[in-house]
DNA sequence: CCGTCATATATCGGGGCGATGTATACTATC
DNA sequence: GATAGTATACATCGCCCCGATATATGACGG
């Protein structure tokens, strides 16, 4: 499941071009998978290379060509037996939480911003995910609306737990110098 | 707040070695922040180089010598630095989630085999966080009460979420399988 | 006696991320 | 009407990081 496999994934919807992919990943699989051009263009040549995407290049004028990938019968094939692994991984990489165990070695109102910087950002997630469930949800498949529904619980869960938990890292800080 | 500034961060509690880190990585910092020797070594050694922390090489017989990293006064200082940034990410990579997207292209029974995979992930975490917890506790900084929470919460929701919606993955893949 | 774990180091290749560059055309804003 | 921004569309480069692997030895258990 790294890039090459999700992108072979988003093919099975339809053609598109890696321009097309890059704003897919940026409007519903980014909160959990994010890749930018330069993981997406190096994987859609990897995977032209090794004929499981077929790639049709239609000239433009002034612009560069415009590079359409469909997904191929092997193509097809390569994702099944990628599905098959019953082991993928899910991976935290926050440099928020790491730094908040040094918060006592933080300026109180710089432990203050970053603990409200984290909460905007949630909040600009599930203004992301409201979004998406505005749009025609009908026709998704299952999984979709199983991994939407993951995203807001666990956005929900962080909010909550944040506001709640917040006076672990200013309060006492406070009462650290009160005593010192 | 890459590698090498969590290492830092870390030996502001005590001289350690890589191996030590490492350890410590594993315990305690692994749920949201993993590194392994191929990111730990280098670290030390560019730390080293720019002055950031002291070496000392104490010579065993029959293994390689033993170097134990200390925190400088310029270490101290640029870490009190790298805190001042307010804007500290928090990523997920999660091909856990990119798979379930396309659960409509599984098997019925690798989707279950997936969803239980994750389940015993998360109980295995959630043994961990019960370990840390029965350890010496009480001189730990208040940002690491905050973080283990916040690791026990996320995992809680994850848990409760999956047990109640993995319906939507399973069942609604039967009623397409009848449908047909 | 053998396997495996713990101690302790280090490197290598592949992968991915963010930033940047190149072009053009349309659309706001002032 | 000029200037700035946004959207389309490609591509690459360097840095960082991750997993696997290699090396060496002593201890402990089966």
């Amino acid at each position: 499941m790294d890039v090459k496999t999700v992108c072979l994934g988003m093919l099975t919807d339809g053609e598109a071009t890696g321009y097309d992919l890059k704003k897919q990943f940026e409007s519903s699989f980014g909160h959990f998978f994010a890749a930018g051009y330069g993981s997406i263009y190096p994987a859609l040549s990897a995977l032209a290379e090794q004929g499981l995407v077929s790639c049709e290049e239609i000239p433009q004028e002034g612009k560069p060509d415009r590079k359409v990938y469909a997904i191929t019968t092997e193509g097809r094939q390569f994702l099944l037996d990628a599905l098959q692994n019953t082991s993928p991984c899910h991976k935290v990489r926050s440099e928020f939480l790491a730094m908040m165990c040094f918060a006592h070695l933080m300026r109180p109102a710089d432990v203050e911003a970053v603990l409200d910087n984290r909460l905007a950002d949630i909040e600009r997630f599930k203004g992301m995910f409201d979004e998406i469930e505005a749009g025609s949800m009908n026709d998704w498949p299952p999984g979709m609306k199983f991994v939407l529904g993951f995203g807001k619980t666990i956005a929900g869960t962080m909010e909550r737990y944040i506001n709640d938990n917040r006076y672990l890292l200013t309060e006492q800080s406070e009462e650290q110098s009160v005593a010192s």
